[in-house]
DNA sequence: ATTTATGCAAATCCTTTGCAAATCT
DNA sequence: AGATTTGCAAAGGATTTGCATAAAT
């Protein structure tokens, strides 16, 4: 097979609870059971999910000991300040998603149905470019969402009277 | 004078109160002095404010009979249906802005000072353009901030030691 | 042995609601 | 008059905090 062309190394050597293990450690924080169970179940899968889904879904994780709310809340900012989670906030509540290991994007959201549909573009870094040169706007990260209405949502809306729409 | 090319008259045709007016009747909605008088002062500056800044800016207009938070709250939503502004949520609040004969535009957002400066570009109409057609997503709107540090704070920076960096 | 984390309960923050009294049309 | 609005107080929902106890280094 030809050479390894793999992607900068550095960028997935370690699992992500290696990577917040390491984080711990170098603020002095402590790598206990909750936060090694928190980080292992949200890598598992990857969704957006809120506080409330990761503690419903905890619930259900036998293996785990009881993980209180509060320390839910706790370790998802810990995770988002080492980086392993990206958070945005979606009428009110804060929804999640891995940002470890996984390539940058943005987001389309359903009204309808509520779901969040991934994309992906380069448009937005020259964007942020041109903010910087402009406005000497030292730029760190964006938050782009198009709302409106999915394919699905759509069609099912098309077989529905017109009636509803007020 | 030349033929009378202006703009769709419907659009700063009338003033935000008139425009306000006109969606409550439309809706069997009452005009009321409190809706009145939010109406107007809003429409006073062009800031980017929360519920409680106009609350407590209320209660220094002294013509203005005293106002309760709840109305302003429901105030401002009615204005987000009827057009007049638009809401966006940072950091867990609600911030509005006029939306009604104003145009589009997204922002930046300072971290250190919290600032919203405006910025515009008609990238962001094309990626959507682009989202239709490969998704089928029905585009109805988009959010977009850029976060990072404005030019202010990032002298500011220069100018201060280090260690506060933590 | 220390120090950091956890869980509990209670507190906060922002926003919304129930309802009787006040205000519009 | 008759309906919608308001203001008040209280409720709500999401997230955070104080603190004694449990767990990590």
């Amino acid at each position: 097979m030809a050479q390894d062309f793999s992607l900068p190394s550095v960028r997935v050597a370690l699992s992500p609870r290696e990577r917040f293990e390491e984080f711990l450690q170098s603020r002095g924080k402590r790598t206990t059971q909750q936060r090694r169970i928190i980080v292992d179940e949200v890598f598992k899968r990857h969704d957006h999910f809120d506080a409330d889904d990761l503690i419903s879904h905890l619930a259900g994780v036998s293996e785990a000991r009881r993980v209180s709310r509060p320390t839910v809340y706790r370790t998802l900012s810990e995770m988002v300040d080492a980086g392993l989670l990206r958070s945005m906030n979606l009428g009110g509540r804060t929804v999640y998603e891995h940002d470890y290991g996984y390539p940058q994007h943005d987001h389309m959201h359903c009204q309808k149905c509520n779901k969040l549909i991934e994309f992906s573009t380069d448009e937005l870094t020259k964007i942020g470019e041109e903010l910087e040169r402009q406005y000497q706007f030292r730029v760190t990260g964006h938050r782009l969402i198009f709302t409106g209405l999915c394919a699905d949502c759509r069609n099912q809306k098309r077989r529905t009277r017109k009636l509803d729409l007020v």
